[in-house]
RNA sequence: GCGCUCGUAGCUCAAUUGGAUAGAGCAACGGACUUCGGAUCCGUAGGUUGUAGGUUCGACUCCUGUCGAGCGCGCCA
């Protein structure tokens, strides 16, 4: 809808322009403050302008009226235009909101270490993740998704003593001493358990089994989070192995050296960051020989541009930030355009249970599951209040709110509009076939104004998705929702003049709501 | 100390990315049930956008200072 508004404007305009909609519906559709930046080069008033402006429209097919009001140029879409929109719509409510973007993404998402369940610090990167590639998917654009699992290095070699520390103690009753760094929470009892059903109870009477457990325990540890993720419907394309990466290193090593940005020093191997604004440069191979975790990150990232993605996006936690600089430049050195990638940081989530804060830290047994959380809330809610804010704010709720069924619930509330939507089709007795070549001219406000809000969901989705803000589909839904209610209450439908119309008008709320909640990963509800 | 992120109604958050009178929900108070579901709706109240400057037709948004909060500052991962 909007493509073919900023078609027909330019095409009277013939130049760039902004695009806005009005604070104010009763302006009109659209608008745009063109007159101001005109102002200064044509040497006269921006209301002049705007009014001669204006004039130009007088003929337009998909404008009904074209005014201007202090300066601004506000545009009222004609009846027949949004018709043909939301008929379409309704006949082909899969297409609806499609686009055609030509671009293929990289999104690389969770990837927490495979030490542990997913807490709900994890829930946040995982709900944004997963909506984003399925509103990008809709919009056309090419995302897979890929999880990257850190199976190398010190923290698998805790994991295995983690585990046989919890076996000799709670399978052998052997006094055991605990060192602060291990991981402790019942997760690991419960996998001591399981490992001395599946290999025996002697894999604890030796340290040598280490090794064995630790392997042993990163896999069940990959099947644990896997369904944690497909509790709130999260399913990953691709899942990229860390270790098995390293065999590359010498080719990405190569790559580095060739950028002349590497130099030896105290018999380590370092990268010059600072060359591209990293605090300090850091050391990609040990006095020992062994390359450091960056090393692993190099290899990946090297890996995944010679997959030629258009663009590649990471979702990290915010703790992470310092590492952006040192991962850009290293990829600049590998040869490629770091531009190329976007990070995008989820901030802390701070959970409250009765006004008591929960710490949320791995290693002490004090973390807050994410499959807890999901189970007292549900995934609909879960997933709706996380992508409800943006993701660089910190984020503070109490889980109790959550479990309330009222209006203080938004998934509740705008579950409760699609479901009405229904009740009103089921009484009346007709279907959306029935209605669908209704025309809907002669609206009141009320309705003219609704039926353009739910005709907006294709250029939210885009406006959210490009500046990787789902909040903005959430606010969408919200408000869509409320003028609904509002609607609903003010006018009524079944055995009035006006029922047929009111029906089409509420399918095509019903569409979007329902597409709109499909595309952050909740099914709407027909009945409450 | 340095760096990143943030600071908006009592609380949790929005604000079309520099545009028109800064908006919702919760909490408080007052209204609407001969009803297509009142799990809803309407109204009242609540603001010097942390603070001081600057940039311009125009600033919650950009710049500088300052105060406050969180996170980061291994050759851990």
């Amino acid at each position: 809808m909007k493509k073919r508004v900023i078609q027909a404007i330019k095409d009277e305009l013939q130049r760039e322009f902004i695009l806005e909609k009005p604070k104010d519906l009763s302006f009109g559709h659209y608008a745009t403050p063109i007159a101001f930046s005109l102002a200064k080069e044509l040497k006269k008033s921006p209301m002049v302008i705007a009014e001669e402006l204006c004039k130009k429209f007088e003929n337009s097919v998909i404008f009904k009226e074209v005014t201007s009001v202090k300066g601004y140029i506000n545009f009222r879409l004609s009846e027949e235009f949004l018709n043909e929109y939301a008929t379409f719509a309704i006949m082909n409510e899969k297409d609806f909101a499609k686009s055609n973007k030509n671009e293929s993404i990289l999104l690389e998402y969770v990837s927490a270490n495979p030490t542990g369940p997913l807490h709900i610090g994890h829930a946040r990167g995982a709900v944004l993740g997963d909506s984003l590639v399925r509103i990008g998917n809709h919009l056309g654009y090419k995302v897979v998704s890929e999880y990257y699992v850190n199976d190398a290095g010190s923290q698998m070699e805790m994991l295995g003593l983690s585990i046989y520390l919890a076996g000799r103690e709670n399978v052998l009753h052997v006094d055991v001493e605990w060192p602060e760094e291990f991981y402790r929470g019942e997760y690991i009892v419960d996998l001591a358990h399981e490992a001395k059903d599946e290999l025996g109870l002697a894999i604890f009477e030796d340290e040598k089994n280490i090794e064995k457990l630790s392997f042993w325990g990163k896999d069940k540890m990959i099947e644990l989070i896997k369904s944690n993720l497909s509790a709130v419907g999260i399913e990953f394309e691709q899942f990229v192995s860390e270790k098995s990466l390293y065999n590359k290193w010498d080719d990405s090593f190569d790559k580095l050296q060739k950028s002349n940005k590497t130099y030896k020093e105290a018999g380590k191997t370092w990268i010059r960051s600072t060359d591209l604004g990293d605090e300090k440069d850091r050391v990609v191979i040990r006095d020992d020989g062994r390359p450091t975790y960056l090393a692993g990150d190099i290899i990946y990232h090297d890996n995944k541009y010679q997959r030629e993605y258009d663009h590649y996006i990471n979702i990290w936690g915010a703790d992470h930030h310092g590492y952006i600089s040192r991962v850009k430049a290293a990829i600049n050195f590998l040869g490629y355009d770091e531009k190329k990638l976007e990070v995008i940081l989820a901030q802390m989530v701070s959970l409250l249970k009765a006004g008591e804060p929960y710490k949320m830290s791995k290693r002490a047994g004090n973390f807050i599951l994410m499959s807890d959380v999901v189970k007292d809330v549900g995934s609909d809610a879960l997933r709706f209040v996380f992508l409800s804010k943006k993701s660089d704010t910190h984020l503070e709720f109490d889980v109790d709110m959550f479990k309330q069924e009222d209006s203080s619930n938004p998934i509740f509330y705008i579950n409760y509009a699609h479901a009405r939507i229904n009740q009103v089709f089921n009484k009346s007795g007709k279907t959306v076939e029935d209605i669908k070549d209704v025309k809907l001219e002669d609206l009141n406000d009320d309705a003219a104004n609704l039926l353009y809000s739910a005709l907006l969901l294709p250029e939210v989705l885009e406006d959210a998705f490009e500046s990787r803000q789902l909040q903005k589909v959430t606010e969408y839904l919200k408000s869509l929702s409320a003028s609904l209610h509002k609607f609903y209450n003010e006018n009524r439908v079944v055995g009035e003049v006006n029922e047929e119309k009111y029906l089409k008008l509420f399918a095509m709320v019903g569409v979007s709501i329902r597409l709109g909640l499909h595309l952050i990963g909740i099914k709407a509800k027909d009945k409450m």
